[in-house]
DNA sequence: GAAATAATTTTACAACTGTAAAATAAGCCT
DNA sequence: AGGCTTATTTTACAGTTGTAAAATTATTTC
């Protein structure tokens, strides 16, 4: 029985696309405060202000909804990547192309945006703890590392032949080592968040960085370097 | 009803320990085979060859099982590290105090023994993924974490000291790096496990050493590094 | 305003969860 | 051989899980 004249509607029919994304937002925050293992649907669609028998018709199944919300967050991370690398606000075009400074905005980006925020982080972790058993996530994940993995390697290469240390370094192993960082840092920062902090994360890679690509070849790196160190105080 | 006198018995009382590592056995192939999450405890118990009540004889419950498998599992590495670290075999106790050879050690122990097991390293994952949210094993993980974070601290410090480079080494930053790394490669190696080698996680992180620690400085070093080098092909 | 549409809620269900307590029976002691 | 201890199994239970289908009801259309 509905309510007489000017009573509030029981619910409202809002549009597909919004329900669907208040229910993913919903899953995301669900996953960061009680962990993949305890999110159950009756808990993700009270998060969402929504009945548990809606989520079906929007989704398949609970482990669809969980697969976009990976998807989802997989997405933002690679968006916020590719507009930071082609960053129409930089006026030198020359600088722009600079591998070194590719390598510079990768870093950068890994530990800004949603990457730093505590959400995001511990989902993903949550995330990567699931991917070994579902091989949908994996597809999902590979689209992104293997692609973001070769451009790293690309770029590498480009610093190495721009200072003609082609055959000192090894791209691929200096691509893996770098990536791994950031993964480590990322977990770390998850679960010892306190111990350090953003800025030191982004250190870390830099000195990883010049490590790897002899830095002391490199002067205007140096004075880059060199800055850094000084905003750590 | 017990069978007539030559049948087999329908159990066999243990020795309570031997029950009780069995059920963390058990435990640990659970979370390796399907996840934190998907982990029962009549799963654990079949596994283990025992009736589900058996569990809460030995346990509290299911998250005392699961917490001792963690605290079994660090010791495990802990041990590992400073046995390696003390390593009596090594015939010269020049070598053994050396610090650089301290952080050799460290580094392949990372990737010896255990921690080379794909099963030890999806369900460090895993409960990496549920340490936020589970303070008695947070407790269980800093006994591990800062005691051999502050020893990689002094070793490096030994390092830079050793080698006048004490004013260009930042110690706990170097620290943080390695330890990091290592967490990255061993997310890594669950996730993409076929996409490197142990040998190329060993030279990320000798590399990254490299870098922090000028080993342009070092020529002992660069030799276990060229030799390094030469084993990966 | 009435009928049609479909977004949303409600109810139902079988399977499974962790735990508790009672029932069984293996092995030790005398 | 018989009784005692207690390791082990069995049974029971209340709560939760994901999903399915039916019942509502807000909104649109005519």
């Amino acid at each position: 029985m509905q309510n007489a004249a000017a009573s509030t509607p029981k619910f409202r029919r809002l549009e597909a696309d919004f329900r669907r994304q208040r229910l993913i937002d919903a899953t995301v925050k669900c996953i960061a405060e009680h962990g993949y293992a305890a999110t159950s649907v009756r808990q993700i669609c009270s998060k969402a202000d929504v009945s548990p028998g809606l989520l079906r018709h929007y989704f398949t199944g609970k482990s669809d909804l969980i697969l976009q919300a990976y998807a989802q967050l997989i997405d933002k991370f690679s968006t916020e990547l590719k507009s930071a690398l082609d960053d129409h606000s930089v006026e030198n075009q020359d600088e722009k192309d600079d591998p070194r400074n590719k390598l510079k905005v990768f870093v950068n980006t890994c530990f800004n945006g949603t990457m730093q925020e505590e959400t995001t982080l511990s989902v993903m972790l949550a995330f990567w703890s699931e991917l070994r058993l579902d091989p949908m996530m994996q597809s999902n994940a590979k689209s992104l590392c293997s692609g973001y993995h070769q451009q790293l390697v690309d770029v590498i290469s480009d610093v190495a032949l721009n200072e003609g240390n082609q055959d000192e370094v090894d791209p691929s192993l200096v691509a893996l080592a770098l990536a791994a960082l950031v993964d480590g840092l990322w977990l770390q920062m998850c679960i010892n968040r306190s111990t350090f902090s953003i800025n030191d994360a982004r250190l870390a890679c830099f000195g990883l960085l010049d490590g790897f690509l002899f830095c002391g070849t490199n002067e205007q790196w140096l004075q880059v370097r060199a800055a850094g160190r000084l905003d750590q105080h």
